[in-house]
DNA sequence: GAGTGGTCTAGACCACACG
DNA sequence: GTGTGGTCTAGACCACTCT
């Protein structure tokens, strides 16, 4: 090594596959963390690391970067990077579970486009919209939108009836008429997103945390009549589903299983 | 703008939030893609954008990151930066379904120790392992390790029962026996991760990339009877669960729904 | 103020896919 | 060879938190 470059300096093994550095640090920081560390434990700075093993902050942080999305690190601006708790597991209600939940505020405007189509409702209608946070451990872990059509709660108190005011009067009247009625059952759909400004507010994270979305349609009566949306902190859940919504005991975390594959 | 620096540069809101460069990017790309793009097409190369754009190249691969990571955007190497389909829908089956699964292999061999936890056998004892493809439109998006322990899956042919030899052989006496069981149900859990190095292989991508990772609990006689593992590509898929496996309609994407909140 | 992580830059080389 | 994305560097400033 002499000019100003690097890319595949590769440390060790010598002529096979060109493993990116940065890799080859998130292996040797697993393996630190499954050892030498624990849950809560702050870790050197930044700079520090990078000079111990000789790359620069960049890259080192493109490291980190993997274990925080894998929910193994926790870095706070101005404090520093810490060991993170395991995963929580999220228990998906079977219902409008009873779980702890926050309601932040309701409002009746016009739904997006995808939640109006499965509504089945015309895309400018306005509907009920009802936020609130999900809450385990006093920890914001969640945020939800629940997307109800007039027709469906249609006992909302006529001061807010057809108004935009929020508040959480309208979110108990809208919410009490959804667990009212007889669900045939639901049907849920969970994939990756990042938290856009609004959602990232509520659960006090940087735009652009990554999350997964939960969709879940409440159908009745032959249709779907409510649709939620929750985003869930990728870094901190594990969602649950299952007949019981007990606590789970395996965090399923070895995902590279070994399994002899010749003779 | 003089000298080297730059961090909040801050082009659009004055003095407000710092909005980072990268994220406003994003915005900028996410507007772009919805309006003036459409699957598969391929975007100005990284040195044209960041350019046009007026910012590091760095900084542009920011705002893609986001981008590839919401499955908006396919990067190939060599090739150039695509459109992406919008994500598929994978049914979660409400048995060990029959979909569009392809045996990679089978072993015998120590089940992680977290799994052995859960099917409730001896941390070191050797368990059956099927890994298999989930394949979708041709595509591979899923990898799946499946372990049952010996007691379930009793009647594998002599010649494999206890020997390490892989092959599909193995692999189609252990699935057969799996489905043959009287199941009380599955229990799940959906949780972020990402590709190691075996998983990554079976995928087509490179090690790292952010995967949906699906435990599934058999259960059976009071007890867990199996465990199966499953990888998902987080950008290409959408798992759904519920009632019925069929194709759904609405794919969520606004998470960012806007709700009135004050008069 | 000192220390931390977060953002940004400019430039370089590498690995890969194509003609 | 040419063009593309992927990796890496060295150095800088910003925003935050704690003392």
């Amino acid at each position: 090594m002499g000019t100003t470059q690097a890319a595949q300096g590769n440390g060790a093994a010598v002529a096979d596959a060109p493993e990116p550095k940065y890799w080859h640090l998130r292996t040797v920081l697993v393996r630190a963390l499954d050892s030498e560390f624990s849950a809560g434990e702050v870790l050197p700075n930044e700079r520090d690391l990078s000079a111990r093993f000789g790359v620069a902050r960049a890259t080192l942080r493109q490291a980190l970067d993997q274990l925080e999305l894998e929910g193994r690190l926790v870095r706070r601006r101005g404090i520093g990077t810490l060991v993170a708790a395991p995963r929580m597991g999220v228990p998906v209600a079977g219902t409008t579970g009873r779980d702890s939940w926050r309601i932040v505020d309701a409002g009746y405007a016009p739904a997006p486009a995808a939640v109006a189509a499965t509504l089945g409702v015309p895309a400018d209608e306005s509907v009920h919209a009802v936020r609130r946070l999900r809450l385990m451990h006093g920890q914001a872990i969640g945020a939800e939108t629940l997307y109800v059509p007039e027709t469906v709660a249609s006992h909302v108190p006529a001061i807010f009836a057809r108004s935009s005011i929020a508040d959480s009067s309208r979110a108990r009247s809208v919410l009490r008429q959804l667990q009212r009625l007889e669900l045939d059952g639901e049907s849920r759909s969970v994939e990756l997103g990042v938290a856009e400004e609004q959602q990232a507010r509520l659960l006090e994270r940087p735009p652009g945390t990554p999350v997964l979305v939960l969709t879940t349609r409440y159908q009745a009566q032959g249709g779907t009549v409510a649709v939620a949306v929750s985003t869930y902190r990728a870094d901190m859940c594990r969602l649950t589903f299952g007949a019981s919504g007990v606590v789970d005991v395996a965090p399923a975390e070895p995902v590279a299983a070994e399994v002899r594959t010749a003779s």
